[in-house]
DNA sequence: ACACAATAGTTGAATGTATCAACTATCAGA
DNA sequence: TCTGATAGTTGATACATTCAACTATTGTGT
């Protein structure tokens, strides 16, 4: 029993990941409002618009993959299926092969509407042009590795 | 109206940024569930962390700052600090210069919560040790200027 | 002083999000 | 065929979020 304490805190603080983690969640943070501005034009909410995201215009996704890809229950998923359906915007289409899955698929008003939020509200921000196109592909690279060291350790929730 | 569609298309596609923002996102909803599932031991939602978060021990902070850190409406933060403050985590102390202002500080045991819900919802994720400390180092000092341009273009919500 | 606008925060209503437990239906394997 | 796992739904509950309307307070211009 040393000095516990203040060698934890020295230990956190020298950790190198932790300014770039930082960061992170502050510019995260930074883009929350322009992005629910750009959402409220479409009369969509975050969540909604993270699902109709995930869905690729002319594929079909389950609903346990919706889920896995949201990071929330099953039954949220439905809750948001309801509501983006109710507006015509997916569908719920049964599977032939298994009659216990759903697939959803973007309704044509799905896939436009899609295609018009994404690019407004899912556009990379302004402040992204304070990098050069060298630094960009630095930065686009770096993330790539992050994202797949996480993939690499975390299994899909979903079976199959 | 030569090829008005393609090109916009192409134009989008040709922006370095997209590649960039696209992963950040994916970064971040890649950890959505470790943060939830460490945020459920402290019986905090995310929203709530985030407040805290904003918090810097022994400081105090007016509650339209937070609500302008937050990027939400100020009876939503009314909401928050209700419950963080029913809590014993914070507490609201009137500002003696300016009668319409609360001051949020936090209290004892919520400094102590803060420390520990920090240290394990907002640690930096594991994926982040695929980088390098050089890589690291680059990765920080690149978001960092993204969030000085965010900073730079966007002046504070609230007033003074 | 006075009227007026702006600011800080609260309240109540309305809607959406999120999780949990319990449930139905279906599939897959011993 | 029994059993357990999976996909999805339902109802209950709690929280988040915004909006409009409101009180209280401060600052400004005349």
């Amino acid at each position: 029993m040393g000095e516990p304490r203040s060698k934890r805190i020295a230990d956190l603080r020298d950790d190198p990941r932790n300014g770039a983690w930082r960061l992170f969640l502050d510019v995260m943070l930074a883009h929350k409002e322009r992005f629910s501005a750009a959402l409220a034009k479409f009369d969509l909410s975050p969540p909604q618009a993270f699902l109709l995201r995930s869905l690729a215009p002319g594929a079909e996704i389950r609903m346990c993959h919706i889920a896995s890809a949201l990071s929330c229950d099953a039954s949220n998923v439905t809750n948001l299926v309801d509501r983006l359906e109710s507006r015509g915007l997916i569908e719920r289409q049964s599977d032939p092969a298994d009659r216990r899955i759903r697939n959803i698929v973007l309704t044509k008003a799905g896939a436009k509407l899609r295609t018009q939020m994404l690019q407004e509200a899912f556009a990379p921000p302004e402040s992204l042009s304070a990098l050069t196109p060298a630094e960009l592909s630095t930065f686009e690279s770096l993330l790539s590795r992050v994202l797949k060291a996480h993939q690499a350790s975390e299994p899909d929730a979903c079976a199959e």
